[in-house]
DNA sequence: AAACTAGATGAGAACTATTCTCAACTAGAA
DNA sequence: TTCTAGTTGAGAATAGTTCTCATCTAGTTT
């Protein structure tokens, strides 16, 4: 379902909560909304001044376990998956990366017909590189589920 | 350069780090080494662990310190680019990622033609979904440089 | 419609990751 | 050898996120 040509209709998200498992409350319709509504990729803080213009009694602590409601239920998509700290990598040729979401395992990957050209220019936007990340389950954790 | 065949060669990380106008010190090059030796895409605190081994006296802070100058250098890369602070998006369309290094910014663009299929299954590990962010900088940021 | 219950919320404390500060130290240049 | 800009270590400070728990409420049951 699609959510967002109809994001000011609260019965559509409620349903769209409901079907989830989530009670429909008015602070999730109201993060919800405020996603749906933005183009700012916003985070946890943006969502909560956001938000608490129209529910002013909204805390910070329930805006994240909303957001993490949300994802769970696959309503909602975080940017950044990996943002669990940093990793870094010493190896400077081309490949992408394996993340397996369950174990937070992060493998490398070379296989130059799967990597995209660096593209030049996006409308604006200069391209400099391009990452590619696999989000995915790795054999280990096959193994035991 | 490739500094990854001769990884136990000090001189040679001494070098890389001194062409990259950083002073070749005892602990740059122990992070270095541990980055260039590890598989694990590791986090400062793995780093810390594995360095403090051979270099007991280091602190925690310098390891962060030195992570950030590696990678303004060009000699390590974060895995995690965006890692600073989660960001959501409630698009579920299949879209890439204009993330602006200079702003921060992050605009959606869709473009099927640049879209990598998600491949099903890469050795052991499997695939789910692919995420595709391009590193760059942005229309705004490139006006006022 | 009233009662019930699992799940959700709010507030602040707690925890974790990261950055800052600054005096002491050192690599590399002069 | 001296000099200096850049680097380090230690702990304090900050920011981001999670936890705890008493209270509340959506949705179900009666």
């Amino acid at each position: 379902m699609d959510l967002r040509p109809h994001a000011h209709d609260g019965e559509r998200l409620a349903t769209a909560c409901r079907e989830a498992g989530l009670k429909a409350t008015p602070q999730r319709l109201a993060v919800l909304k405020a996603l749906l509504t933005s183009r700012e990729h916003p985070g946890p803080e943006a969502v909560f001044r956001q938000v608490r213009g129209e529910l002013s009694s909204i805390s910070l602590a329930t805006v994240y376990k909303t957001l993490d409601a949300l994802e769970a239920a696959g309503l909602v998509e975080r940017v950044t998956p990996l943002s669990d700290g940093r990793r870094y990598d010493a190896n400077r040729t081309p490949h992408h990366h394996l993340v397996c979401t369950t174990c937070g395992r992060i493998e490398d990957h070379e296989d130059p017909a799967l990597a995209p050209p660096v593209p030049p220019q996006l409308g604006g936007f200069q391209a400099r590189s391009v990452r590619v990340e696999v989000l995915g389950v790795c054999a280990a954790c096959r193994r035991e589920a």
